[in-house]
DNA sequence: ATGGTGGTTCAACCA
């Protein structure tokens, strides 16, 4: 099974964009991040026809969030626990049936949290503590599940070609940091860097001051897996030539390959 | 230190 997420930064502006990489990659299951779009905003059907279940949690304007899959979608619930407040669509999880096997999979976009100091970076850290108690309930459950998406945190200075240029920023606050260490400390393996441990791995090219032309780019888009995927996991890697096609998105899809029939 | 780009929605916000 190949799974994938992508912040796709606007799924009306980015479909034929999705299309052309979706027939290229075919990942069996995608989530999506910054849809940007209301539920019924979503282009559903396009998707349809090349195969895929679809499961929202949108929002007007910003955020919103997407699971794409070719096996059956159940079990779909929306929103991260912990924060009866919080209207933000940032987190849809459920679980794809393969044949002998089924999967978890928590699809998120976790908070920028720019400028610190503020509300926006105290959200992101209070954010993160939810998540962990989310996958710390999952990993009790002992199956295997997949945490996937836009966690807006670059985990090492490996993970920046400009490590010195975020030292300011919440992408690479120690906060941000330890906390996103918190959860593979949990038992979840960050499965790119495991099969990529080399420098030059990144997800992230901002569209301004020629990052992409530069290569200043990070990593910050990442899949997590529990033990029991973990265990499973063949390969993974990124989609980076995607960047350099006609309207991009500023990420690129990352993706995973775990034999689940094993 | 500032401004550089892009998406969504409609002057401003978010990244």
């Amino acid at each position: 099974m190949k799974l994938a997420t992508w912040n796709i930064n606007g799924v009306k502006a980015r479909l034929e964009t999705a299309l052309s990489w979706l027939k290229d990659s075919g990942p069996d299951v995608v989530c999506l991040q910054e849809i940007k779009t209301v539920d019924e905003g979503f282009p559903t059907e396009a998707f349809a026809d090349l195969g895929y279940n679809v499961a929202t949690h949108g929002q007007k304007g910003f955020n919103g969030v997407a699971i794409l899959s070719k096996l059956p979608i159940e079990d779909v619930t929306r929103g991260l626990a912990g924060d009866g407040e919080d209207t933000q669509a940032r987190y849809i999880e459920a679980t794809v049936a393969g044949k002998g096997a089924a999967l978890r999979v928590a699809g998120l976009y976790l908070p920028n949290g720019n400028p610190i100091g503020g509300d926006k970076f105290a959200y992101k850290l209070a954010w993160m503590q939810r998540l962990e108690h989310r996958a710390r309930g999952l990993l009790a459950e002992e199956t295997p599940f997949a945490l996937l998406g836009d966690f807006n945190v670059i985990p090492e200075p490996v993970d920046a070609k400009r490590p010195e240029a975020w030292v300011h920023d919440a992408l690479f606050q120690p906060e941000s940091r330890s906390a996103y260490r918190t959860l593979t400390h949990l038992g979840l393996m960050d499965a790119l860097r495991a099969c990529h441990p080399e420098p030059g791995v990144y997800t992230f090219w901002d569209y301004q001051a020629g990052s992409w032309q530069k290569n200043d780019g990070i990593r910050i888009d990442h899949i997590l897996l529990s033990p029991q995927a973990a265990d499973r996991l063949g390969s993974a890697g990124t989609d980076q030539h995607v960047r350099g096609w006609e309207k991009p998105s500023d990420h690129v899809p990352v993706w995973a390959e775990i034999d689940l029939e094993r």
